[in-house]
RNA sequence: GCGAGGGUGGCUGAGCUUGGCCAAAAGUGGCGGGCUUAAGACCCGCUCCCGUAGGGGUUCGAGGGUUCAAAUCCCUUCCCUCGCACCA
């Protein structure tokens, strides 16, 4: 680097001690509806790395470009403080997560302070303080009151070593192993806490249709993990065990339904084990439910078909799941491709009873049947072999055997389960319930006692909160005797169900948030975070919001209006990650280059929802190019130049509204590198005309405080620092916004047009092969052509020219009228309307130093008017006459 | 298998929602030129084929269709990426 380098350091720690103290990013109590901007607040893990910095920067520059144009914005920062990792790194340190994790907290809170990052830090929060997870625990006996908490047994995962349920991420491999210690996990029965998620399960799935500003990737994959199905529940009687319910989607193809089968772990299932060697050895040995194979083991037993009255063959098979449906199924393996697989390899009747609607059909002849011998028909047709309900199609048969079965009845099925949040560890909000050692049973703690605060920790095996033994014991407030607390502590995503409402009143000590605030200023305007949460965390935030909203007086149902899921940033194509050892740390970036670059050029790099490459290069030049706009405004405030107002000046003039108005409209719309796109093009603008001519210090100085006002959202620091120089005073962050008359049409018209006549000088003189050109005329078409287009953009007559020479002023023209008349009559359904001729010339002619300095000959932009009869015919509106004296 | 999103000029990548200056933005690479003692930076042009006055031809995964007109709309087909998945 050489020595003209700007020296970022100074000047980034300069602006940030300057923001801190006067305070610039705190949002008061009483603002209006600020604007809420958020980004996904992070694990403290005690490193910012390059994902973080591209999250941040985009919710930062959005809410720096919101304050710009006038919005109060609400902008916080917190930390999602609770979690495995800090119990692990305590351990390991022989310290406590608590202090573990504060010391993350403030070196996170330094990089981000570092980055410029613009926060109201006086709504930082901590999720791992008791201030905060008291409303988790207030919470969690609020939804309890309203009934949507429930204890019961579930099946987890458990490492046996470590002593602690583990999540299905934390379960790695095939086999099954615990990701800390190696351990081969097993399922264990334990009593768990539960959030009835399931009771918002329609409208979950129903409200996603007006989520708008989401992603569809997001909205599709929330759809599929709710997963609801309409179908049917129905009884098939198995002798000596009573009536078995089945649930099925398909209850139209119920005759041809030749077996019925069993999971593993039905109750019948594991009564048949104890009676039966094979069937034993079966759910015991040989079951495999993650197997593609579809194996089963046939038993004694016969279940009655409802439909037809005939006994079938009862399996106990390894593809039912008991946790999807009711663990039964009816199976029919003509029209369903596992059923027809199972049914093939243990020789069970096939049997077709839909077949494919006839083309034209008539609507009650029945169809032959398909031939199912090979494979099974899956789609809706007419139903055949069916008894009284051969000849119906799919659907109307499907209400009608509801209808008419006796035991069958409309169900619903989903794929959600509620939200088991009961966790072995230590580090998270302690559970505030009491269990009784008489007969109170689960006992929530008294309102007045929460929080339930985490005892100190105990470097153990285990749960440490077992291992708390004065914690743990206590008295039971219903009845006074002795009791012992809860050790199971809350999954994190309870925290980050509702942080988002923290923000809103971070210090009130009566309320998890303040109702008519929240009411004010939510949803969140725009989120943005990474894709990894597209289902869990916005999902449980959704449940949370509309369990307040029922609950709480909460105003609003949705958390979060526009949510965009930021892309990673890889390094040759790969995902940056420690274990691969390819990162590249914000810190070395941020000393090298500053923060500036490091954010201008990721946000340049790529539109936000993009992955893109990181490179060095293009941090690089990312840097050259502020180092240089750095020159260009030292240059302009030392030494004010002294040019005309001439065309050029306009010429500049104009850019710098379209490039105000277009990057205008890509801020909004969080294109960023679009904005940029259109800002750097400007900077080069301005160059060529301080390169060209003596630049008039108004236009020029416009210019230059137009992108430095544009660039502030990305680099803040810099542009205070050259917002200074150019207007000695007040921050750019409070600045206001440019703004530009012009609208975007209009501006893309002009362009086009200065862009066309330029390529058009060229391919004349390239095609002609004109070796020096003297002189270069553009001649601006006649005012009737214009009229003329108009007309016949207008115009639905057959017969155009007729209409043209109606008017006297072209039909004037004569010929000339004749021949632009049949032009158009070609061109008719192509046609659209041009800037005005004043429009033309003025833009032509302020752009006509382009030509003068790339031809090296005059050029000159004339009238019609005046100008040479043969060559004025050839001009059109939006294409000018060009003649090249040569 | 189901669902979502894609396949554009050497590469990256806009545009396709609202068909028409789209041979198709921008960047990058390559070529030529300017500036410079020189290098870098910067500036200008070219970069599908043909063309001595702004023209013509062939292109936007493949094939078909709608239209005066399709990268853009419809159908079929192939391939890629990402979610979910023995889901009854």
């Amino acid at each position: 680097m050489s020595e003209r380098d700007y020296d970022h350091t100074a000047i980034e720690e300069r602006w940030q001690t300057a923001w801190a103290d006067a305070d610039v990013y705190r949002t008061p109590d009483d603002a209006e509806n600020p604007t809420y901007v958020l980004g996904m607040y992070p694990y403290p893990s005690g490193k910012l790395h390059m994902g973080h910095v591209r999250n941040y920067t985009i919710t930062d520059a959005y809410a720096r470009y919101r304050r710009m144009t006038g919005d109060e914005v609400l902008h916080p920062m917190g930390w999602d403080a609770f979690g495995l990792p800090a119990e692990n790194a305590a351990k390991e340190r022989d310290t406590n997560p608590r202090d573990w994790t504060m010391d993350c907290i403030g070196t996170m809170r330094e990089q981000m302070r570092s980055m410029g990052f613009g926060y109201d830090w006086d709504r930082e929060i901590a999720t791992c303080t008791p201030e905060y997870y008291k409303w988790n625990q207030w919470l969690f006996e609020r939804f309890h009151e309203e009934g949507l908490v429930e204890r019961r047994d579930a099946e987890v995962n458990w490492c046996p070593n470590c002593e602690t349920v583990l999540a299905d991420e934390q379960v790695e491999g095939e086999a099954e192993l615990c990701w800390r210690c190696g351990t081969p996990v097993v399922q264990r029965e334990l009593e768990q806490w539960f959030l009835r998620i399931t009771e918002y399960a329609d409208e979950l799935l129903e409200a996603i249709d007006d989520l708008e500003g989401w992603p569809n990737s997001v909205r599709q994959m929330q759809r599929n993990w709710i997963g609801r199905q309409y179908g049917a529940e129905i009884d098939f009687e198995i002798e000596d065990h009573g009536p078995v319910t089945a649930f099925t989607t398909r209850i139209d193809t119920i005759n041809g339904a030749t077996f019925f089968a069993l999971a593993p772990d039905h109750p019948i299932s594991e009564r048949l084990a104890e009676e039966s060697e094979e069937v034993r050895r079966f759910v015991e040995e040989e079951a495999d439910p993650e197997g593609d194979e579809p194996n089963g083991v046939s038993t004694d037993l016969t279940a009655t078909n409802p439909a037809t009255g005939e006994e079938i063959p009862v399996y106990v098979a390894d593809f039912v799941l008991s946790d999807v449906g009711t663990g039964a199924l009816m199976a029919v393996p003509g029209h369903d491709e596992r059923d027809h697989a199972f049914a093939q390899k243990h020789d069970v009747e096939i049997k077709p009873v839909i077949a494919p609607e006839p083309e034209g059909w008539d609507g009650e002849t029945v169809p032959d049947a398909p031939d199912v011998g090979e494979e099974a028909y899956t789609e809706d047709g007419v139903l055949v072999n069916s008894g009284e309900y051969s000849g119906l199609d799919s659907e109307t048969a499907r209400a009608r055997i509801t209808e008419e079965i006796e035991t069958a009845e409309e169900s619903t099925q989903y794929q959600l389960r509620d939200w088991g949040i009961s966790r072995q560890r230590y580090w998270g909000t302690p559970i505030p319930v009491v269990h009784c050692h008489d007969d109170c049973g689960a006992v929530m703690v008294p309102e007045e006692e929460l929080p339930v605060e985490l005892p100190e920790f105990v470097n153990t095996t285990g749960n440490p909160l077992d291992a708390a033994e004065e914690w743990k014991e206590t008295t039971c407030p219903a009845c006074g005797g002795p009791a012992e607390r809860e050790t199971d502590t809350m999954d994190t995503f309870v925290d980050s169900s509702w942080y988002f409402l923290r923000y809103i009143s971070p210090d009130l000590e009566t309320a998890p948030f303040d109702r008519d605030r929240a009411n004010d200023w939510m949803p969140v305007d725009q989120y943005v975070g990474g894709i990894e949460h597209a289902v869990m965390h916005l999902l449980y935030s959704r449940f949370f919001t509309k369990v307040l909203a029922d609950h709480e007086g909460l105003e609003h149902r949705e958390p979060f209006t526009n949510l965009l899921a930021q892309g990673m940033v890889q390094l040759e194509g790969e995902k940056m990650s420690k274990s691969k050892g390819n990162t590249v740390s914000p810190q070395r970036i941020v000393e090298e280059y500053g923060a500036d670059t490091a954010r201008l050029f990721m946000m340049q790099a790529a539109q936000p929802e993009r992955d893109f490459d990181w490179s060095e290069e293009g941090v690089r030049s990312t840097y050259a190019f502020l180092d240089r706009l750095k020159g260009m405004v030292d240059g302009f405030v030392e030494n004010e130049p002294d040019g005309e107002r001439n065309a050029v000046a306009s010429y500049v003039e104009s850019e710098i509204d379209a490039t105000v108005a277009i990057a205008t409209d890509e801020y909004d719309t969080l294109r960023f590198n679009e904005a940029l796109r259109e800002t750097q093009g400007l900077v080069r603008t301005l160059r060529q005309y301080a390169e060209y001519t003596e630049p008039h210090a108004g236009t020029y100085g416009h210019g230059l405080s137009a992108v430095v006002r544009l660039l502030a959202p990305v680099a803040p620091h810099l542009a205070e620092e050259l917002w200074e120089e150019l207007e000695g005073e007040g921050f750019v962050v409070e600045a206001d916004w440019p703004d530009a008359e012009i609208d975007r049409d209009r501006v893309e018209k002009r362009r086009q047009l200065v862009e066309n006549t330029r390529k058009d000088v060229r391919d004349i003189v390239e095609v002609a092969g004109i070796e020096d050109p003297q002189a270069i005329d553009v001649v601006i078409a006649p005012d009737w052509k214009y009229d003329a287009l108009e007309i016949a953009i207008d115009s639905d007559a057959d017969n155009l020219i007729g209409e043209l020479m109606g008017e006297d002023h072209i039909r004037e023209q004569g010929d000339a009228a004749a021949d632009y008349g049949q032009d158009l009559q070609t061109e008719r359904e192509a046609l659209s309307m041009t800037l005005d001729p004043e429009e033309e010339h003025d833009a032509l002619e302020a752009a006509a130093w382009l030509l003068e300095r790339e031809f090296d000959a005059p050029v000159e932009v004339v009238r019609a008017e005046g100008a040479d009869e043969e060559v004025v015919r050839k001009a059109e509106p939006g294409r000018p006459a060009i003649h090249i004296e040569n």
